[in-house]
DNA sequence: CGCGGCTTTGATGTTCATCAAGTAAAGTGG
DNA sequence: CCACTTTACTTGATGAACATCAAAGCCGCG
């Protein structure tokens, strides 16, 4: 694929930038770099400044922290079209989380202050930016606290749910993540993830094998997620 | 108190404002109102329409929502010069969450399309706009996650800290919650936050009486806090 | 004055983390 | 490509942390 298309005709392009003009897309388009990641490369550091943008194109990425016991602990995971980092760019001078490639992927990187520019020139747009940090932190907070508040079967059945309709759109799918990572998503043990994960295929709720994983009765996942 | 002060005149202004002329002043200032609410009002209600922007000017509040079990649960507390609902104003119609004053409080209520002119027309306040929304966000993300990584000893002790440090300046105040609401702020039932404030007491670490309380070792407090 | 909600303490049971030990899978270097 | 090493996965047993249940005293408020 053609990784230095220029901003205007971009395919992957979010609806954020609908509100830019061609001029002002040329303008993105001569500040930032488009750079493809390996499954496993890290595209930011915890810790180290923050000079661009980063905007995910292709793949899927986790954003993690290290908590204070030294654990992982994943915040959350980002696919194409999703801004990383969107909560730290404005307001901090270095990142706050680390964000790892789960798969290959490809993300395009704009220069902090050119997006600054744009966001004080044109006020629909900044507008937009609001609008989507906005979203973002609710859904990271609302998740957090749905996740939170369930038992841990009810965390487990949440995020198969979660993997099979907002990122696969289908019953079957490969598991983006090890069951270590699953763990650190909803805070249990890996330990606990697999048991569980057990649990639900002696259930006949799901297939699974490997990373291969089938949902066999959405019905009564659902419900264990709603009822936990 | 004068309630209908001139927003150029006032001295609870936040910062958030500094980049407004006077004559954007002037425009806020006649779409605003200024309103007393008696301890236990409620100032917005989870479902109700948005049409305006709040800002504590005096008082202290509760931002709360209901979980799926229906328990309430306490998202974070506001102080004058915190902007209430900020997260939900741009983006969604609905309230999310119920706001209720903990005590004697006054808001200013600005019409939200007049602000959302501002935002469009003045660059620089809509940049001071994301900064404030991506702080605010940040540290409900992070002190959410800091409450769920600790024992139940440890978020006691962070809850008093937080009191004494963030919201009176203090080693001795009086609660201006319940022992039922601290639970809800910090996911427990009211019998443990009542258990862990007796065994505080019993180790010397409070002072403890009725809603009144001492931090008498604050090195321990906040090591309990710090290891929970 | 009495009712209902808040507070407090104790007893009990469940949920989940931790520890241990073994199997499978995935890198790695020769 | 194979032996080797490491990392991921899996199951069971145990104990600790915490929720729940129960009962009694307290306080504010109509």
């Amino acid at each position: 694929m053609e990784l230095n298309q220029h901003c205007a005709n971009c395919k992957f392009r979010s609806h954020l930038f609908d509100k830019l003009s061609v001029e002002e897309l040329t303008f993105i388009n001569r500040n930032k770099k488009t750079v493809a990641i390996k499954k496993g490369g890290l595209i930011n550091k915890s810790g180290d400044p923050i000079r661009e943008f980063v905007y995910l194109t292709q793949g899927l990425v986790k954003m993690q922290k290290i908590g204070k016991n030294g654990k992982e602990q994943i915040v959350s995971l980002a696919r194409p079209l999703d801004f990383i980092g969107l909560l730290s760019v404005f307001n901090k001078e270095f990142y706050e989380y680390s964000v790892t490639a789960l798969v290959d992927s490809v993300v395009c990187r704009i220069d902090i202050n050119s997006l600054k520019e744009m966001v004080k020139r044109n006020g629909e747009f900044s507008m937009d930016i609001i609008r989507f940090i906005s979203n973002i932190s609710n859904e990271i907070i609302s998740d957090t606290y749905a996740i939170n508040s369930k038992n841990l079967r009810g965390r487990i059945a949440m995020l198969l749910v979660d993997f099979s309709k907002k990122y696969f759109e289908s019953l079957a799918f490969d598991l983006p993540i090890s069951r270590k990572e699953m763990a650190e998503m909803i805070d249990m043990t890996p330990e606990n993830v697999i048991r569980i994960l057990s649990e639900f295929r002696r259930d006949g709720i799901i297939n699974l094998r490997g990373k291969h994983l089938e949902i066999t009765n959405m019905n009564m996942l659902s419900k264990i997620r709603d009822l936990g």
